[in-house]
DNA sequence: ACAAAAGTGTTGTCTGTACACCCATGC
DNA sequence: GCATGGGTGTACAGACAACACTTTTGT
């Protein structure tokens, strides 16, 4: 029995802010179309959301088939629904955002899908609503850093404190004091520091650092206030 | 030109928690299933997205038709998109929640979509994942809540502080402190107050009080620390 | 006069913020 | 030896949390 057959039928797609941190500022991956429609102009990556495939597993499988990247930090942003949104049918389509290391997206892929990062200081014209997109995901970004330790998934495994504060600078768009941030950080201990230095950067050398998982998830059940 | 074809149509449907305050505990809006199939079962309330409609348009109608209400706080939640979530057919369902003042609310319209108002302290049984989005709702509500004066939509136009109060500690679900609760509310300037008195619930009354609008407006630009 | 809820201040603790100098090293 | 970025402490201000008594008035 499927009661529903009265009912319209929509074309489901998914959209994808993915956004990347060069060590100085906040990037996002767009498309630079080769086609008509659209050809020269840049959109996020998307795709359509399959018969029976859930929401959440094509929001994956978008990104890794521009990315190649899985079990990547990866969160619903929102639903964009105007009936006009895109030009050729109706189209709704949910958007999501992931974080990655910029330095684990390879340039072969970059290449092959004619992709570029692009800083989100100020976010580029995109096609339909994506422009809108991408400001919302900025706004949940910041948000959701403020109160999760999520940042880490836009760095490289090892990074220094200089970096992540770079990060969060970045995030914010706004300067934080050294000392505040480095207190505040060692107060919530979620951070191990390496033997090891990074010294492309300074004569003196900064310490490398690497998230603790453990800490996070004890944290991540209490809930916590991070930034 | 539709270069779109070739991808799956999806059904689409709607689901709307609906908030409301008795003046003691936070309560939920619920069908109460007279039809097979799962009768006798609670839901949401819900329906299909149409051909043309856009999403936000349809929450409203959604909310419309069982309130008989426009004009309502309405925010839309999070896309619930398991391919096995309704059990007749895949549904894609968008869930969105709405703040309304449960006097507004008339008794008619209750018995006519057999409907009742239930406590969220514990949330009931419901089809489908329909649990899981009030969950997911009570949690943004007191998120949001915290941030933003919107609780003043569960309110009547007219309200005690003691009533103000009650209803954010049924948010929070923690009981919270009258002088510093007070302090708080005064401090952020966004009620008034009236000559009037309400008088049912104490010998010597307590004042009422209205939200202003006006200075609402100017925070919501500013951004703002709320609760 | 008393019961019942409304209203109102103070203090200690914590958190956030502003601010400047020494350190280690490669050249 | 000097230029460069890395690392560190203190003091003040504002926010938050704990706490109890007086006021009003209908009965």
């Amino acid at each position: 029995m499927n009661s529903y057959q009265q009912y319209s039928r929509h074309l489901l797609a998914i959209d994808c802010i993915i956004f990347g941190f060069d060590g100085e500022d906040l990037k996002g991956l767009f498309i630079n179309r080769k086609l008509e429609p659209q050809k020269g102009n840049l959109s996020l990556m998307g795709g359509f959301i399959g018969e029976n495939e859930s929401v959440d597993a094509a929001a994956e499988r978008v990104l890794f088939e521009l990315t190649g990247l899985g079990n990547v930090y990866m969160e619903q942003l929102h639903c964009y629904g105007a009936p006009d949104r895109d030009v050729h049918s109706r189209v709704v389509s949910i958007a999501y955002f992931a974080l990655i290391s910029i330095a684990d997206y390879n340039e072969r892929m970059l290449k092959e899908h004619n992709a570029v990062w692009i800083n989100l200081k100020q976010v580029p014209e995109l096609i339909f609503d994506h422009q809108q997109m991408v400001e919302d995901a900025k706004e949940r970004l910041k948000q959701k850093v403020a109160n999760h330790p999520i940042g880490f998934a836009l760095l490289p495994l090892k990074f220094t404190l200089r970096q992540l504060q770079a990060l969060y600078e970045a995030i914010y768009e706004m300067p934080l004091d050294k000392r505040n941030f480095t207190r505040k950080i060692f107060s919530i201990d979620i951070i191990k520091k390496l033997d090891e230095k990074e010294k492309t950067s300074s004569r003196k050398g900064s310490f490398y650092y690497v998230f603790d998982e453990e800490k996070y998830k004890l944290l991540e059940k209490e809930g916590l206030k991070f930034i």
